[in-house]
RNA sequence: GCUCCCAUCGUCUAGAGGCCUAGGACACAGCCCUCUCAAGGCUGGUACGAGGGUUCGAAUCCCUCUGGGAGCGCCA
């Protein structure tokens, strides 16, 4: 595992990926490309009644969209194939069938009435709700008995009862399970499907997965999965649990609460660079302070240097990556990313140019609409501070700036120089009522580029409109 | 109920007995730079959940408590 592990991301297509997934997904990524490993993508879809096609298209596209990629997965199958679990049936029957003749599984005909009842005593009792072992011995009549009553059986694993369960967890250290304490459990339902203890285990084991980084809510269930594996004598992968991923109000992330979605915030702009330093950070330690390009992402990742402590989503960390990734961007990268709130008429290289001038200032696309205005048509109201500034400047001043202009164009330096000239002022006595003047607002880029991007026609007659301004 | 896991600034984290009057980053405040905003630079405030031990010495080890979480499913 050291030199070269097959690490893989198993999520089961029953909804949108969550940050708390995609940072599995990531860290088990990394932790294969930083060592020239493979990563494998399955998807874990034996919930018919809750999966959907449409979800494992929606899940691969957020990896592949954080720069995610597999060397095999469900469009890309190989020899230790299918990579859908939902195909797997075969698979599983033949391992079914191995552990029933071994004696390491039974076939286990309590109803679920019966089992809930059995619960609700074991629990009201103070004991931990275990299988009691009904059928654990059921000889050759009991068991025929049964199967003449027509009821198909599930089937159960039988935990040895005594012994433990021993691994090393690469975040969690050193795990020692009582056999004692775990109950049967069932590994094949009555509708003959498979459980995903078993399948998960399984499949891991059977794509050759050394290295297994997932939730901590898997951790408890980890020995019941490495008992499976030891009976059906297959190398058992080494775990990694990592702590699960909060909401701002500590409570876990969970569809049922509305946490946010990878695609929400997809949806909202965020960058992949941005996601992905902000992931890196989480519930891992040893990244380098400042931005790590994507290339650089594995080289920054270090499986023994994950936490223990499970990590809060805080959207200001999320958008001091968001910021250092806009400022980041390429010109015509910026023009992509702001191309949903760009008007549809806008060319090319009008909306390269709009990107470049706005992206410093920018932390969303939906931060440009303010600034659209500003570079077409129709400036809105201005507040009445900035009314004030213009008025003290006063009509000369801006009549000035129209001749100025006149002569020297969208040249700001030279714009300034005359001003100066012909009014005496300097400074920001200049910049600011011209500032104001032009945009409608006293902050944003710098004011040469924004003179340079806004149409010659406007300008004249923004500056025409603050001449006639007069205060209150 | 039982078993297991977790616990350092508001947030992400460093810290594996003395290097810690606890370091960094984000956020926040102030200053500098600057036509403004952002960026950048500098400065500042804020944390070891509580109580007991062990030790010359504890954020670091042990115990108890508190708080949070997970698991104990014919869900995944």
């Amino acid at each position: 595992m050291n030199s070269a592990p097959v690490t893989r991301f198993a999520p089961s297509p029953t909804g949108d990926l969550h940050p708390g997934n995609l940072r599995t997904a990531l860290f088990s990524y990394l932790a294969a490309r930083a060592t020239g490993g493979r990563f494998l993508l399955r998807v874990e879809d034996t919930d018919r009644a809750r999966d959907s096609v449409d979800h494992v298209a929606a899940q691969m596209a957020d990896l592949a969209w954080l720069g995610i990629d597999w060397d095999a997965g469900p469009d890309r199958s190989d020899a230790k194939g299918p990579y859908r679990q939902s195909e797997r049936d075969a698979i599983y029957r033949q391992h079914f069938e191995r552990l029933a003749s071994q004696g390491s599984a039974y076939p286990c005909f309590c109803t679920p009435a019966e089992l809930e009842v059995a619960r609700r005593t074991q629990l009201a009792a103070g004991q931990p709700p275990r299988y009691a072992g009904t059928c654990r011995s059921l000889d050759a009549g009991a068991r025929a008995k049964h199967e003449a009553a027509g009821r198909p059986p599930a089937l159960r694993f039988r935990v040895p009862e005594a012994g433990s369960v021993d691994f090393d967890d690469l975040v969690r250290g050193i795990q020692s399970i009582d056999c004692a304490i775990l109950g049967d459990f069932v590994i094949r339902r009555a509708d003959g499907g498979a459980v995903f203890f078993f399948c998960n285990a399984l499949d891991d084991a059977l794509m050759g997965v050394t290295l297994v980084l997932r939730g901590d809510d898997h951790l408890s269930n980890t020995p019941r999965q490495l008992l499976l594996l030891s009976a059906l004598g297959l190398a058992a992968p080494r775990y990694g649990h990592l702590p699960l991923l909060l909401d701002p109000d500590g409570l876990p992330q969970s569809k049922r609460r509305g946490s946010v979605t990878v695609a929400a915030l997809r949806a909202e702009g965020f960058l992949p660079g941005a996601l992905a330093n902000f992931l890196l950070r989480l519930g891992h330690h040893g990244a380098p302070d400042a931005w790590v390009e994507s290339a650089a992402l594995a080289a920054a990742f270090r499986v023994d240097h994950l936490g223990r402590a499970p990590a809060k989503f805080d959207r200001r960390q999320l958008e001091h990556w968001q910021r250092e990734a806009v400022h980041r961007l390429e010109a015509d990268a910026a023009a992509d990313w702001l191309a949903p709130v760009f008007p549809p008429e806008w060319l090319r290289e009008r909306r390269i140019a709009a990107a470049r001038l706005l992206q410093g200032n920018l932390l969303l696309p939906a931060d440009a609409r303010a600034w659209l205005p500003v570079l077409g048509d129709g400036l809105g109201p201005m507040a009445a501070e900035d009314r004030a500034v213009v008025a003290e400047a006063g009509a000369g001043f801006f009549e000035s700036a129209l001749t100025a202009f006149a002569a020297t164009g969208a040249d700001l330096a030279r714009l300034a120089e005359q001003l100066k000239e012909r009014t005496g002022r300097k400074g920001a006595a200049i910049y600011r009522p011209l500032r104001i003047a032009l945009t409608g607002r006293h902050d944003g880029p710098e004011l040469a580029a924004l003179l340079a991007a806004i149409p010659a026609a406007l300008v004249r007659e923004r500056l025409e409109n603050a001449a006639r301004m007069r205060p209150d």
